[in-house]
DNA sequence: TTGTAGGCGTTATCAG
DNA sequence: CTGATAACGCCTACAA
């Protein structure tokens, strides 16, 4: 019996062997406990448990990492964290990994694909069992990594041709769809107010287009397209250039609700009647759609449900089973309120 | 010469041995060109970065972190992702601590002391370098947890006495501050809506009764206090409630902006004027508060730098450093707009 | 049911 | 400037 006595640790923290010491067992028997307790017998079992209270130890999750070489942690990206749009997605995501105790390592994109090709260059490093990833539109670069890692990936929010893992909504037809709305409304000179000009929000505006143009319609000036970020204060820029550069416009689709909600704001400062002279309808359907005067028609779309069906499917590939089907649309539904 | 032929490795990814292999050198001297470069001559130097860069190396964290006894990581814990005012505050930390070299592991404690205990024991087996928390309101197991593992902690968003590191502002005078401001534009029955009533809005409320206190005027038929979260619907439900309760009330202090405009949204509803009829007031100023008509009043308050700085601190403490001082209150301002 | 040996990939230490 | 050696704390494989 050589067993060199374990020092105190770098960390300060104790160990495993500490532990063992302690009960004049192995290390080894320690860890059993920790993770396949019906290994050891019930004696043993509870003097080492008694122990582990007692000095509150605290496994070492690096330690863990480099031993199993898995890291029981995700890597999640998404294009902004100020939008709830993805912090709910967030929430179904984490509702589910967390439970299955997976940690999750958040990074946010800031809607740029470099960006996007940094974080996961940096959460590589980490090992990450698995990766669930917003949208489709990475760098080549992205998907090389992608590749090489062999970690599985599950994308989230659109629908794709190609062979990925994915669970979102058409985007493209959502934008049909309420493009569809307003004609059945009788609306004809339909303008679009786009912002960010993500490839989310360019599905949308294909949709309206599509669906003006089976139509027979045709309204190029009511399209109104600014790459900066989407917020209420653009809406209402937004709406301001439309109304001079067309203001024939009778109904106005804007690409989500934060530029739909400035566009009512700013009726209501302008004295412009919602929906008697301009119709107004967003996308997302966030919470204060229902409540503002007049409320909002939208598209209602599942983040936190396409966030809770991602991880699931991820916790499949990490288990090494393949999903079925591959591609989950979990779509999306219109809701009509009084603002058409 | 008996160099171990290093194998591949167990998960497939490329190591600091075979890079050295490859070059003809020692897995240090790889390590040192990562880590320390002018330590290597210029010509190993650049002929090492040649094959990490063609062979696609990526460091190990995990085994960095066992070796090194750190983690370049941080746990950052809040009640609720779903919030904007923490995923500001979120945003200020990060633009720190990424810039810094440091991960971010997330927690939303979903305003529970208990889930913020239990985040905090998970997060610690990552061996974070430093904690970032919300508040003051922690378990006494979540304080000796903190105080053992001897990582530098500092609170975010309260003020307190005590001798922790904090930053953030006095949610006291803030609520007195806008109380006294209606009190000043002569309103005299002037009600409180209060919902989640974590430590923060319990503050405000306290700051609320000073105020009306000062002012010789009492009016407890006014509050209305919900321990459920604050939501744009809940506003509108407790206006209605309050309206029955004290419909004699003439002002609204909302505990924050999602109730205020819950109110405003409601009040519109009823063809109730504001500020004529009632005048309302909320906390924070979000997004919406500015465009929202009547704009609305509120407390600004600085969430992004308050993650920010809060960060800094962080970064000096684990740096060893003493942050000077080791209280910052960043203040708020009152914004007056329409609705009172 | 328990323990021994050895390694996970990286870095600290110290020698050359 | 470079390298050999020995950890870091835990786990897999195998043996007893």
């Amino acid at each position: 019996m050589s067993t060199r006595k374990p020092r105190p640790t770098q960390t300060g923290r104790v160990t495993l062997s500490e532990i063992a010491e302690r009960v004049g067992t192995s290390a080894i028997t320690v860890s059993r406990v920790l993770n396949t307790p019906h290994l050891v017998s019930e004696e043993l079992r509870t003097q080492i448990e008694g122990v582990i209270a007692e000095l509150g130890y605290m496994p070492n999750r690096a330690a863990r990492a480099l031993a199993r070489a898995r890291s029981d942690s995700v890597a999640v990206l998404i294009p902004s964290l100020s939008n709830t749009v993805f912090t709910q997605l967030l929430e179904g995501v984490r509702d589910v990994l967390n439970r299955a105790g997976y940690r999750t390592l958040i990074g946010d994109t800031r809607y740029s694909p470099e960006e996007e090709e940094s974080l996961l260059r940096a959460y590589l490093e980490h090992s990450p069992d698995g990766i669930l990833i917003t949208g489709f539109d990475q760098t080549a670069a992205t998907r090389e990594l992608l590749n090489r890692s062999r970690v599985p990936v599950v994308h989230m929010m659109e629908m794709t041709d190609g062979d990925a893992y994915s669970v979102g909504l058409e985007q493209f037809d959502a934008g049909r769809a309420i493009t569809r709305h307003l004609l059945e409304r009788g609306y004809r000179r339909i303008g679009f107010l786009g912002a960010q000009l993500d490839p989310r929000v360019l599905e949308r505006l294909a949709g309206y287009r599509a669906a003006l143009h089976d139509a027979g319609v045709n309204y190029p000036v009511g399209e109104l397209l600014d790459s900066t970020p989407s917020s209420i204060g653009l809406g209402a820029t937004l709406l301001d250039k439309l109304l001079r550069q067309a203001p024939q416009t009778d109904a106005l689709f804007c690409c989500n609700d934060d530029l739909a909600l400035g566009v009512l704001f700013e009726c209501q400062r302008r004295g412009i009647r919602v929906p008697q002279q301009l119709a107004v309808a967003g996308f997302n359907d966030l919470a204060p759609a229902a409540w503002v005067h007049p409320a909002l028609t939208t598209i209602a779309t599942p983040r936190y449900e396409i966030g809770h069906t991602a991880a699931e499917m991820l916790l499949q590939l990490m288990k090494g089973e393949k999903p079925e089907p591959a591609k989950k649309d979990l779509g999306f539904s219109l809701v009509v309120r009084e603002s058409t």
